[in-house]
DNA sequence: CTCGTGACTTACG
DNA sequence: ACGTAAGCCACGA
């Protein structure tokens, strides 16, 4: 496993301080690729969970993604709420000040 | 190698 | 603003 593409993944993500989002575009631009969806279907794999924080990743609109939206919020609420202990206010399956809280990768 | 799917993004109507 | 279509990259069969 842990191809190198799914790994810088998920160092980019473990990278991320805590409180703080980045996005699918951002996160595999940084990577120097545009795998948007190579980037979820890493997420889901996370075979690093739960020191890959998924849902520390969101949309470019700041939107949660596909967590919650298919059933009724089951795994993903919890995050949600843990983020929001985090810091990162998550409402309606929205980040609040997202943008601010956007971790930009050096 | 080819096909289908996906926790995505952008563009067009 | 919303829905559909096409494009993008990686992975599984």
């Amino acid at each position: 496993m842990s191809d190198n593409f799914s790994e810088q993944i998920y160092l980019q993500l473990i990278k991320v301080p805590k409180g703080k989002i980045t996005t699918y575009k951002a996160l595999a631009h940084s990577l120097g690729s545009r795998a948007y969806q190579a980037v979820g279907t890493a997420m889901k794999n996370n075979p690093y969970a739960p020191k890959v924080p998924c849902h520390r990743v969101v949309l470019s609109d700041g939107s949660i993604g596909g967590f919650m939206g298919k059933k009724t919020g089951k795994t993903v609420t919890k995050k949600i709420k843990m983020l929001n202990k985090e810091g990162v206010k998550v409402v309606n399956g929205k980040v609040v000040n997202f943008a601010s809280k956007l971790f930009d990768f050096e």
